[in-house]
DNA sequence: GGCGCCCGACTTGTATGGTAGTGTATGCAC
DNA sequence: GTGCATACACTACCATACAAGTCGGGCGCC
């Protein structure tokens, strides 16, 4: 169970799940239990409601009415969608990245980058991904695309749990960093058809590493 | 208001806002005071209390802790951020259509233009508006991307708003249907690129019509 | 007369009890 | 032993009560 500490009850409630249930502490198919979940944070029944009621708009959890509230399994089918749609959120804004970009997101852009190469040589999946994540939240925000970053976290969160099955290593991570590399090389070069295709590249990987983990882990799949 | 009988009362109750805040039957700033909708939907203030969460998602309306709830303001930056996220769906949607599309959405999409087109002859601009998002959801659902529906309708709720301005008589709703006979055209000549130029096209009407409605109704906007 | 403090009427946030519905287990009839 | 009915435990959902914070008005003081 992580702490967060700001915002309302219901609100740490839904960002503690969310971040166990993405870091597949929590497995697919896993009863959650209101009662119980509140008693481990200290709260009432509520606030883990409206917590499950979050969870539930991007289809993390289902809540059967009456009947109880399950962790929601790993839909190939929806990952292949999810991962269309950011696909095609994320290449638009790397065209824009080319047609004008904010110099002072470029500098963070760069420190993020070294900042993931650490993280991957020291094999911190967590740290790896988080910043994996401010580095593509950096894009947006550099191209002034704010708002396209977060209609990309809503289905993001189903790509990540797949992803936490696909870095086993280090030797995953890194060829990852060199992508991200590629994307500001186009950006850079002011090229959008280079930008989208290194970012098309950089987001097919997980289309590459599916067959295999959900060979693997075929009870986490459904 | 609007009634809806299907589901828990939460999802009613936010339901009939949503509807009412997108026909702007309540004005941008409006407060909302979850005792009265409580008391006018005849529930408790904890459904209502749902369903503004719910809303405040989209950022539809602005949830201030212990100071109390307004609808948002129209904001120009994220009107256009929010165009530019759709999009990018939905001409890669388009695209997408043009690979493989499902025979029955591809009849259901020639009866919903047809219904489009008497819904704009008859000046009914609800029904216009159902069948517009009907038909865009047909698009997907046949493409196989209905993820990539449910992503664009977050983003939507804003643009519809918008459009409640800029659509004042039939003469406005017309040309859209061509649009979007355009955009099948492209579809069924299986030419990617020209369904894709067809739907940035229709997707770009709203930039043309802003400005006049902006300054037209000064007060909704922030 | 103007400024500042305090109190009260609001707001949203949280806790708790009760209700209706579902799935399961148990016991009975066959 | 098998099939069915009934009772029970558990769930989500909703209503109500309480707590905590915010804003505004009125009063006192300067």
């Amino acid at each position: 169970m992580i702490e967060v500490t700001t915002g309302s009850a219901a609100e740490r409630v839904e960002a503690s799940l969310r971040r166990s249930i993405i870091a597949l502490d929590v497995l697919p198919g896993t009863r959650l239990s209101e009662q119980e979940i509140a008693a481990r944070h200290g709260v009432s029944r509520q606030p883990v409601r409206e917590a499950f009621i979050g969870l539930s708009r991007t289809r993390l959890v289902e809540v059967r009415p009456q009947r109880g509230t399950v962790v929601a399994k790993i839909s190939v089918a929806r990952l292949m969608q999810a991962r269309f749609v950011r696909e095609a959120i994320e290449t638009a804004v790397a065209r824009r990245a080319c047609e004008a970009f904010d110099p002072t997101s470029r500098r963070r852009i760069d420190d993020l980058l070294d900042l993931q190469a650490e993280r991957a040589a020291a094999g911190d999946h967590a740290g790896f991904q988080r910043a994996d994540s401010l580095f593509h939240a950096a894009l947006a925000e550099g191209a002034g695309c704010a708002l396209a970053w977060e209609a990309v976290q809503d289905v993001k969160a189903h790509l990540d749990r797949a992803c936490q099955l696909t870095l086993p290593d280090a030797a995953a991570m890194l060829p990852l960093v060199d992508q991200h590399r590629a994307i500001v090389a186009g950006l850079d070069a002011r090229d959008p058809e280079a930008a989208a295709a290194a970012m098309r590249h950089h987001l097919s990987e997980i289309v590459r590493a599916l067959p295999k983990v959900e060979a693997q882990y075929p009870h986490l799949f459904e």
